[in-house]
DNA sequence: AATGAATGAGACTTCATTCAT
DNA sequence: GATGAATGAAGTCTCATTCAT
């Protein structure tokens, strides 16, 4: 019975069209990020976009490919973010700082894409098939990870990178192990801090740390070094 | 609800319970492997476990608690599997070592276990309270991860771990990334070996020496005091 | 909202069992007459059946199922029909008329059932597995056509039908085009007599009595005088 | 581009009408006979026609004009046939073996059509007007079967069939016994073959020959009257 | 004349759960 | 305690058709 004509339509048919996609992946977007994708029905995307449900099959074949759709877009855009805040970053160390930096800030700022990527592959991607997922991701990220391989050959040679390091399993082991921290805790979301008592980017970025601590070539004149904090160690064994 | 456990011999009421409730929740575990948590319908669970539906609510109150108790178990049997292999550890940097070793053994050998945690978590964490979640945790693995905080301790006692760590923030910056990075690599199975051309617990295990060797203190060309194992830790030892 | 309990089953389960399943077989029957199979939905067979729609779906798989079983239903109770009129009839083309006898009385007094058979094979026969029909034939007329194929056997042998007649080739010509016209015949229904000028069964029976002419053996012995019908096949024939 | 109507030069509008309505149709008949009338979608229509639905609707005010359409194209492109395999066939009894013999080809030439024209029958002819029918029989079908009704005549005057045949409710009877037969096994198609062991048209020729055995006078030694078998051909050629 | 977009009505089916035995 | 039967609510999707351009 909404039978409202919110907007007439006042461009051409495609531009009408992009509009009208638009409206139903921006209002499962939402839903798919307050209830999680498998708790959103076909009807809570009609009434939360004012796309009839008829209407929306001639956008998309099934509610999959609206997952799909809303995954692509998503992906696109962070990928486009990620594309920007890579910019002007000149050296190998640099840029691999500044894309682990830039997953910290996405985790920050854009938790809702981190979270909802998180609950596609946790739901989706063991059943579906894996060519789908890759060609989705080269279309997005045409060069894959090969920039990030490069950067590693870079740090190796150039010797800030620890120079036993296999550039193909490091790169793969390390975004992985990248993403799997950042979406798990964009997942468990406030409950981090609730459980382990720190902001979730505080944690995120101590691993980073951590991770590129690991990578970096082991320091080549060992100076001396004055200790922080020796005595704070032992001091509470348990908190909790 | 349930009764007493008290003596149960094997044709008593309550073995025949537990018998019950063993046969409803290994099916129902293994539904959920296979489908997906939300694709499992109670019918199927009928069906698979042999168990009336009327039946098994007299078991379970409704679907997810089913979910819960599959969690439960899940978990605990992982837990007693991680106590057993840290038996007999000695200090500090073994025992995280083994812990982590642990880990990854757990996703070569029992990825269905770790695939499901994963589905939990990015299905069921965010729409429970975080209550419960960590009652179970707390259930399952008493001193949770505390144990963890107090090898970091440890470790940054006897100069084996860098001494500008935080324990708390490490610890739960070091189990959040190796949870998520094992998590993740079990949910995308055997598509990661497609997509990275690693095969998966090649990838773990790098992600570990990457994080050990972010841990460790800087080698510091060895002065005036041994420390307890210097020479195993950073002689780059390629764990696999 | 009819939520009206009819009759409280007072038998046992399977009894329940056997009367609801009659009851949705019934009024599914009845509404494939009246609108035909492909314009019966299930919730008009629900509210005719006053079983509910999930109710039903307890009894059949779906609604191609409940159409087999109204098949099934309905050949049989034809069948069974068709045994009782065939008793006690003593030799071969007795038994043979007494056959085509039954579908003229079939055609008159069961044209529903005919009708529905007739809608059956066209929309179903193509389009479903040939073993399927074959299985609910061979169940429901266990012999199969073999006795009427001994009839005509035994006519053979008797000198009343042409020796030139191959068996087999002349019960599945005769039989299929039997059935053929019967079915016509009730499908078009009342439009028969409007296009035709002929009751239905009318022409049904002079259809039979050109066939059992066709059959007959040619006058045996060439008499003086070639009446009309001077053997004994022409005594009886059935005007009606 | 829209053109004056005029004579329907090739390139002219009411060609392009006719064009386009031919797609149409021969795309709904191709579909009709694949899956069924009633499993075919106006969206399959269009997508197999190129016609977009909004265009097929300023061509047939609904889908049953379409079927209606198609009928009466199959039907007229089936009287075509027959009257050009009837040609210059002499006398009553060869011609209707030629028409008989004309169904049996088209049983084994154009099973499509004689399998769509049944499934017409059985699921439109009870549910539409009679008279639309018998229209369309008239249009395409001029003297419907009165010639055939005046081949009885003439071979029961010429002595070739009996005498005591009721010229039309012989006819009746034959036409629609034959029709059932043929329609049949068009429907039943290959399923015939797996379930009585014969080729479909050769158990339709049996048909035809019992028939015609059938209605054959009885086989009187030519005695002493030689009846106008000869010279009867130019008789009556045709009643009405 | 042609068509892209829209759509209300309704199709079949599934589901988690409760009830009565 | 176990279970067969029942079910309301909701699920996804399709359809023939109309509207506005």
């Amino acid at each position: 019975m909404p039978r409202k004509k919110t907007a007439k339509p006042p461009g051409s048919y495609p531009a009408h069209r992009e509009r009208q996609r638009r409206r139903i992946l921006d209002a499962a977007w939402t839903l798919f990020d307050e209830r999680g994708i498998d708790r959103v029905s076909m009807a809570e995307i009609t009434s939360s976009s004012g796309v009839q449900p008829s209407t929306i099959y001639q956008y998309f074949a099934n509610k999959d490919e609206i997952v799909w759709a809303v995954i692509a877009d998503v992906m696109q855009k962070a990928s486009a973010r990620a594309q920007q805040s890579l910019e002007a970053t000149p050296n190998a160390l640099a840029r691999i700082t500044a894309l682990l930096d830039f997953m910290a800030d996405e985790l920050v700022n854009n938790s809702v894409t981190v979270r909802f990527m998180a609950q596609f592959d946790a739901m989706y991607a063991r059943h579906w098939p894996a060519e789908r997922l890759i060609t989705l991701e080269s279309q997005i990220n045409p060069g894959g990870f090969n920039a990030f391989r490069g950067l590693i050959c870079d740090g190796i040679a150039d010797g800030s990178l620890r120079h036993d390091l296999d550039p193909d399993l490091t790169m793969h082991a390390v975004i992985n192990t990248v993403i799997g921290a950042q979406r798990r805790l964009a997942s468990l979301g406030s409950k981090v801090e609730q459980e382990y008592g720190q902001p979730v980017d505080r944690l995120f970025r101590e691993t980073i740390r951590i991770l590129l601590l690991g990578l970096r070539a082991p320091e080549p004149p060992p100076r001396r070094r004055p200790r922080k904090k020796p005595s704070k160690v032992q001091s509470r064994k348990r908190t909790r």
